[in-house]
RNA sequence: GCCCCCGUCGUCUAGCCCGGUCUAGGACACCGCCCUUUCAAGGCGGAGAUCGCGGGUUCAAAUCCCGCCGGGGGCGCCA
């Protein structure tokens, strides 16, 4: 009670979290965690049509899986519960009747048709379209007798004339508007559900909320809910409208520019760190200029008045080089193993045909064994879906050749290259050991003994233990396959050139 | 149409509030070289922004003022 931040998140259900939401969402809990409060997840679903309880759970999954922590919500509950806006309707029912008995609002019979027809003429006439008032003064006993009829009604907040409204953004500075610029609007459906510039007020000032941080695009809602605090006699919170995220084309973020969900990324191998990482310096940044934050240094050095109040364009190539730099540096050797290993259980049905039956292997094999190859390709693989692709050599053993390798293999002579094989299979079975080390120096005297030039050589031994013409350093996946594994792969490539 | 927000390399941005140290710094992407059995990673270097445009103010402007242009968001019984 009485905390000095309270920051809340309040997504509505109506499908996957996106991108845009999780940048709101870590804002506020960099925000409320920075300044030791509390961050408040609360399901915006007044919209029964378009909310589903299913979004609701997904993006519940997602926030936590990016590594965000609410300490009030509808998982969890709280002292301001419930969090669901359909189970506060009767909460907010007590502060319409109270808008309405104090006058601030009233009830509008208008139809829909009515008002189309009002839009329609504005429209015609050039002018910016507002409710007309048309019910503003009906009388008490006009009222009566119109709910007697049955007649549906909204509720509308009666607009001061002329008022500005004026407030300082967190982000944006000193806005001014002028609430002349829109009509009475609705509080309440005709179903009788409340609208959400209405139960947002009511929900934040409840909920105690100090700072409300959003997206941009709510920006000019913000004179329209400031007027209902008022009316309510609640204290107005700090706002800050956070720019907006666009696509390639500078338009904003959505479907259209692909994957926009965090769940798509998570499909396509991206770590939760990275991610977030990533969306956290999308219009914001820390005076060191570090770019590489684990979620601690985000919270310890996050400013709100650093936030760059010009839109920012969602570059995926730079994400995806953050997730890289997870993967190759950041993430300590067996939780990256952990995180591949748990990639593939979860979310194989996302890879290739042909990575997918590598995944399989992959997932048999002694988790040592995978460790060890991770540690061996984990600077070549930029997201855990790229893993399979990439560790192929170290699991397949039956691999066909590619177009590359064929070409390779006809470039050489198929009896050159049986030459080579034969002659450093020879030598390996001569060998009391043979590991990593020996790869190279085996390979050199083929090449010496044959007169070829080393380039040469150890490209078709690549083709003949692996398949393909580029990948890992060979005396690597000599050193973690080792010698009779090598002994087997030679003798099949032998047998394939006949 | 009306209201509001925004405008530094292709992109994310530092600097702008408190004019000079900015011949505008960093990161991604791009190009080249090095390392190397290949790819990748890594190291080094390069190219890339007359700070949207035009006027002022000033000895001096990316930084202050004005106008314009451009981009975006909002104008619902969606959130």
């Amino acid at each position: 009670m009485g905390k000095e931040v309270r920051t809340r998140f309040a997504p509505s259900p109506t499908g996957w979290l996106h991108l845009g939401n999780a940048r709101t969402a870590i804002f506020n809990y960099l925000f409320a965690r920075h300044h030791g409060g509390d961050l408040i997840l609360r399901i915006e679903d007044t919209d029964r049509e378009r909310s589903k309880r299913e979004y609701e759970e997904a993006i519940i999954e997602d926030l936590k899986w990016l590594g965000i922590e609410w300490d009030e919500g509808p998982d969890i509950g709280g002292e301001h519960a419930p969090y669901r806006q359909s189970e506060r309707f009767d909460i907010y029912k007590k502060y319409v009747d109270e808008l309405l008995e104090k006058g601030y609002a009233y009830r509008c019979f208008c139809t829909p048709e009515e008002l189309e027809a009002e839009r329609e003429k504005a429209k015609k006439e050039g002018r910016p379209y507002r409710y007309s008032g048309k019910c503003r003064n009906l009388t008490p006993e006009q009222v009566e007798e119109y709910i007697k009829q049955g007649k549906p009604y909204v509720v509308r907040f009666r607009v001061p004339d002329g008022r500005e409204i004026v407030f300082n953004d967190l982000i944006k500075g000193e806005v001014k508007f002028n609430v002349n610029d829109f009509g009475d609007f609705v509080i309440v459906r005709s179903d009788g559900s409340p609208v959400y510039n209405f139960v947002v007020v009511v929900d934040d000032a409840l909920m105690e909320i100090t700072h409300v941080i959003r997206g941009e695009d709510h920006l000019s809602n913000t004179p329209k809910q400031i007027l209902i605090y008022e009316a309510l006699g609640f204290p107005i919170p700090k706002f800050a409208h956070l720019p907006i995220i666009l696509g390639e084309d500078r338009s904003k973020l959505s479907k259209r520019h692909g994957a926009v969900s965090v769940r798509q990324y998570r499909f396509d191998g991206y770590l939760p760190e990275a991610l977030l990482n990533f969306l956290s310096l999308l219009g914001w940044y820390p005076k060191d200029g570090k770019e590489i934050l684990s979620k601690e240094e985000l919270i310890e050095r996050f400013d709100i008045s650093d936030i760059h109040n010009a839109p920012a364009v969602f570059n995926k190539e730079k994400l995806y080089w953050m997730n890289g730099v997870y993967i190759r540096e950041v993430l300590d050797l067996d939780d990256l193993t952990r995180r591949v290993l748990d990639y593939l259980k979860q979310y194989r049905e996302y890879l290739d045909k042909k990575d997918q039956k590598v995944a399989e292997i992959i997932l048999s094999k002694p988790y040592e064994f995978v460790r060890d190859v991770v540690s061996k390709v984990r600077d070549s693989f930029f997201t855990l879906k790229e893993f399979p692709k990439r560790a192929k050599p170290f699991f397949v053993e039956e691999f066909e050749l590619t177009p590359d390798a064929e070409k390779h293999i006809q470039k050489v002579t198929p009896e050159v290259a049986k030459q080579i094989v034969s002659l450093y299979l020879e030598k390996v079975k001569s060998m009391e050991t043979f590991g990593g080390e020996d790869f190279k120096k085996v390979a050199k005297e083929v090449a010496k003994e044959l007169k070829l030039k080393p380039g040469m050589v150890f490209k078709t031994l690549r083709v003949a233990l692996t398949g393909e013409t580029q990948g890992v350093s060979l005396d690597l996946l000599v050193d973690a396959i080792g010698k009779e594994a090598v002994e087997r792969r030679l003798e099949r490539f032998l047998s394939l050139l006949k």
